[in-house]
DNA sequence: TTGCTTGCAAATGATTTGCACTGCT
DNA sequence: AGCAGTGCAAATCATTTGCAAGCAA
């Protein structure tokens, strides 16, 4: 609950640097994601919320990215998924299962990560480009589908 | 011209085995992913292939894609990006410009890679997942829109 | 011929936007 | 009162699909 709180109030400071408030309807966002665990998609959220508009939640879902508060992923055709920002959770990867599209979150250890950094860096350097983020998914087969 | 006529042939025995013709159309979009070099979205793709209408296109990527000969990328909100399957060309992965969209492929060595593999299926296993595939996105800003 | 492919135009579905209304401050 | 936020309905835009006509085996 503290750190609940925290992350509120960590929140709500980011939203003010782009003077907007941290409204009713917006909290209902972030704590949806939190209790979601895992990134999940715009009707996934709004069944989580049911206070919430679809095109409200669309409105602020966007905002909230430009503000860094959450993240949004695209991997398929279909829906996105949203997530609370990386810094606001902790660096991870994602695991993604092939049939039924269910996201898991994963982390690296820390040398591995400092290690991929390094080669990354490198290899951006070799091209003129000026790396400030990796993004990693493994796909396959989740042990539910595996099952079928 | 000798390996480009290999992949061609590669290319014709993919899709026989769904029962699928290489027409003229097929293989201008082959040719166009080749001179490409890089990942394209289907305007780019109607621009370097004139001959090609927009549905086709899109019908022939999307069974072509069944057929395991290109792959969708999807990163951003608007155009998907497509590329020849990775078997056909090199396992490799993508710096992605976020100002501009540039996407340019890069390899990573040997040994890194296999280091990965094994965190990766390890962590999977952990899950319940078999991987079967890893994608890594390295954003950042590219040359170009750095002198910006 | 005999279907598989194509092109055109219309449909679909996620996301965005206009506008009038509600609720803070 | 005054303006940011919201909900509703209509608009967008990438992608998909139906159908009639063209092309390859």
């Amino acid at each position: 609950m503290a750190a609940d709180s925290q992350l509120h109030h960590e929140i709500q400071g980011r939203l003010q640097q782009i003077d907007q408030l941290y409204t009713r309807g917006r909290q209902s966002i972030v704590e949806a994601l939190v209790e979601a665990g895992s990134p999940i998609t715009l009707p996934e959220l709004l069944g989580r919320a049911p206070n919430l508009t679809q095109s409200s939640a669309y409105r602020n879902l966007a905002m909230m990215e430009e503000a860094g508060v959450v993240r949004r992923l695209v991997h398929s055709t279909d829906h996105a998924h949203y997530e609370l920002a990386e810094d606001l959770t902790e660096h991870h990867h994602h695991l993604i299962c092939r049939q039924c599209g269910l996201i898991k979150d994963v982390t690296l250890d820390k040398r591995l990560e400092r290690t991929l950094d390094t080669a990354f860096d490198k290899l951006a350097a070799d091209a003129g480009f000026q790396p400030d983020h990796h993004d990693i998914d493994v796909f396959g087969t989740c042990a539910d589908c595996a099952g079928t």
